[in-house]
DNA sequence: ACCTGAACACCGTTCAAGT
DNA sequence: ACCTGAACACCGTTCAAGT
């Protein structure tokens, strides 16, 4: 019965995924909990606390993945583990469109978040960053991944369909040579991006900025 | 007297930058322009209208700076361009803390938003990355940039005092080997981060990155 | 201890009515 | 064309009252 919390949680979790965010209100996560809006304070707080709670329940999520994933980290490469990891966090915040951008405005200092960083942390370790750059490479690369999956399930990340009056702006923009670089770029402009693909080459492009990291490091 | 909706937008900015963006209402707009809230539909649509042109109108200030730079870019590295566009960016999102989790929401089109976007595509250009790889290291530069600010502003990066429940959770978590990352970390774990120095890092980083893409494109 | 009902001070938006 | 007033269907949270 000290479980009417979980109940509580569980009911914002299935609202926030089926309806959006904007769906969680106190009194629909008490209807959906068959309570009244006010029995949810003393088990959750505050609105904000709820958020909060639904967030720390869904890194939950996120760490049997890449338990196993340090199970079987004995043979496995570091960048092996850290691209795992970066794919079951973006299918993760897929699932769940509402949390991506929640996490720029908590400090991933729970148990299950904290789990995750330290994976990190020991990936940069075997990778040779030097521990004191360690911390600072952890948030350069996690501040890039969650800003990939919010600009993806945010709306900044679109591919192709612009509304004709922003597309008209931007010809015209290049016609009148007031943007360079883009007319310089129209051929690679074009409109279907594969947001997959371009996740992939992204972390191609983190692992070397790692590799460089550690080599800077072992040279001084 | 077309600048009514001038007016509205003049009143919203100052209502989110004295009292943060859950002050912004319809109401609360309305009644600092003077108006009825039903009078500010013909002009801005809806709120969510209203948000994108508070967005729209913030990023105006960002271009005189940079048109400056690119006015003296003759003789400009790419390097001292960029660097200074992520911190006129940095500094702006500073100024208006309600703006940076507004932008994962919405693609960078608008007229201004696309001058900064063609500074960037320039820079890498210049730089020697291919044309085919511009647009997709110009999304990760500004994706990072964009988080970087995001964290700060939104709480995600809070330098220290954690309250002390997380503290101890932590601390328990490293002392039962649960945390391998953080105990060989502990030494550089220490609270006060520099955040200047930190975004200074960063770029340092980025810089390297961009450089890298740049040789790998030529050599193929 | 835990829950309820009524109330307070708000929201965004529709719609008919005024000028 | 532009604005108003009233109304609708909501919010988060406080507080006194019930069991």
């Amino acid at each position: 019965m000290a479980d009417r919390r979980q109940e509580i949680l569980d009911a914002a979790l299935a609202l926030a995924d089926e309806r959006g965010l904007e769906a969680v209100s106190m009194r629909a996560v008490a209807e959906r909990t068959g309570v009244t809006p006010m029995a949810l304070y003393p088990q959750v707080g505050s609105k904000a606390e709820l958020l909060d709670g639904m967030l720390e329940r869904l890194l939950t999520e996120l760490v049997p993945a890449d338990a196993a994933l340090a199970a079987g980290a004995d043979g496995q490469d570091w960048r092996v583990r850290l691209r795992a990891l970066a794919h079951a966090f973006r299918k993760l915040a897929h699932g769940h469109p509402w949390a991506a951008t929640l996490l720029f405005s908590r400090p991933s200092v729970t148990p299950d978040a904290a789990r995750v960083v330290d994976l990190v942390y020991t990936s940069l370790l075997e990778a040779g960053v030097p521990a004191s750059e360690v911390p600072r490479v952890e948030r350069l690369v996690s501040t890039y991944m969650i800003g990939y999956v919010a600009s993806e399930v945010g709306g900044r990340f679109v591919s192709g369909e612009l509304n004709p009056r922003a597309r008209r702006g931007l010809v015209a923009a290049v016609r009148a040579k007031a943007l360079p670089g883009h007319a310089a770029l129209a051929r690679w402009l074009e409109p279907p991006v594969d947001w997959d693909a371009e996740f992939e080459a992204d972390l191609d492009d983190l692992m070397r900025l790692i590799e460089t990291a550690a080599a800077q490091g072992s040279q001084t």
